[in-house]
DNA sequence: AATAAATTTGACTCAAGAGTTAAATTTATA
DNA sequence: TATAAATTTAACTCTTGAGTCAAATTTATT
């Protein structure tokens, strides 16, 4: 429906609307990096806008506050997440949807400059509420891919939301010391998690000999 | 070197000393666990002392300020680490021993009331570097019984601190979802939670097949 | 009973940081 | 050039919570 005399890329930067949006969401991102590394209480609006080259009144010109900042560092996550869950409803078996969501999941993290917070007790009550509900219905499509997984075979036995878990805590812990001028890259840590996960809960045929 | 005369243990309760020494173990142990509830900045004080049917200044009475008490905590959960460490330097081969060990830090972070916490950056720079410097032991020790599995063929090859920051996420992250009251008994997630990291690293002669 | 330790009460100081505002200035758009 | 959007400056208000303090009271110890 894109009609060729009308080139709409071109007058992508001129569309104040699209710069607006993209402009909040570099501060909601770059946020959610000082939060990650220091902290959201330790990490002042002046902090952020400063780290953006920004005034605390330009960033409240983006912003409607603290809060709502926070709220959208998890929201861009889970939209992430959201989209990598679409995109790896394909696969084999339940193993290979989730070896493929998984890397994905890790890579994301570790190149995009979206952060996988945790301090959901600093949110507002209505956020908070909120978060939790979405962290929750990304929780339980994940453990219904374990329990797929678990039907045709090729995910061990044991409880789902345990092994899930497990593999979600490298996840989330990842996010906290990876560093991206680190000695690891992230591909290396994707391809090594991914296989670290599968080992921990691979179906039967592959580890009857270790139960 | 204990006379048989004098009896320590029963004059115990009347010991001064060791009555507030015991004291200000609970409070930091209360503390603690107030903090992975809601977070540090979001745990005042007076809820800390009022969690414990206590004052804010009857709370002062017992540390110096906020900063050690969240210093303390660490030290508490890194004491604990250590002495399973310590405990747990036997064993067949390297897996063996860290089996051991994984099920005790999950044993200990279950139902001992200690709290592994992570937030690091809400400590004044002196305890922050010297938290960081003591995780950064613990963490080597564990490190080295991982090579140390992998030379004797228990443990599969791969970067070793990969290895260990995997599962040591899976502990970090449980102490954030752990609940008492909940539906998972302490005991259940240790040997859960063992089996899982083992089948994820276990050496070549275990896992031919999958690699 | 005398003394020392443990704790309460309640009022207080102080600093940090969120959020606001208005006016001036710069930058982009048409 | 005129207009609207983006940003700065700088000063300001308000709230929260850390930390202090002194005097009174309760509890344990000898």
């Amino acid at each position: 429906m894109i009609s060729l005399v009308m080139d709409i890329n071109i007058k992508e930067p001129f569309n104040r609307d699209r710069q607006f949006a993209l402009k909040r969401q570099a501060v909601i991102r770059a946020a959610g990096l000082d939060f990650c590394k220091r902290g959201f209480h330790n990490t002042s609006m002046t902090n952020i806008a400063s780290n953006l080259g920004l005034t605390k009144a330009a960033l409240y010109y983006y912003v409607k506050n603290k809060d709502e900042v926070l709220f959208e560092c998890h929201q861009q996550a889970y939209d992430a997440m959201d989209i990598l869950l679409e995109k790896n409803i394909i696969g084999r078996n339940g193993m290979e949807q989730l070896e493929n969501l998984f890397g994905d999941f890790v890579r994301m993290l570790t190149a995009s400059g979206i952060s996988l917070l945790t301090d959901v007790n600093s949110l507002s009550d209505v956020n908070k509420t909120k978060v939790l509900k979405r962290r929750g219905i990304i929780e339980r499509k994940i453990i219904k891919i374990v329990k797929q997984g678990q039907s045709d075979g090729s995910i061990a036995d044991g409880n789902s939301r345990l092994h899930v878990f497990f593999f979600m805590g490298a996840l989330n812990w990842l996010n906290a010391w990876y560093d991206n001028s680190g000695y690891f890259k992230g591909e290396d840590i994707a391809k090594h998690f991914v296989k670290q996960m599968k080992m921990g809960i691979a179906g039967g045929h592959l580890n009857q000999a270790v139960t």
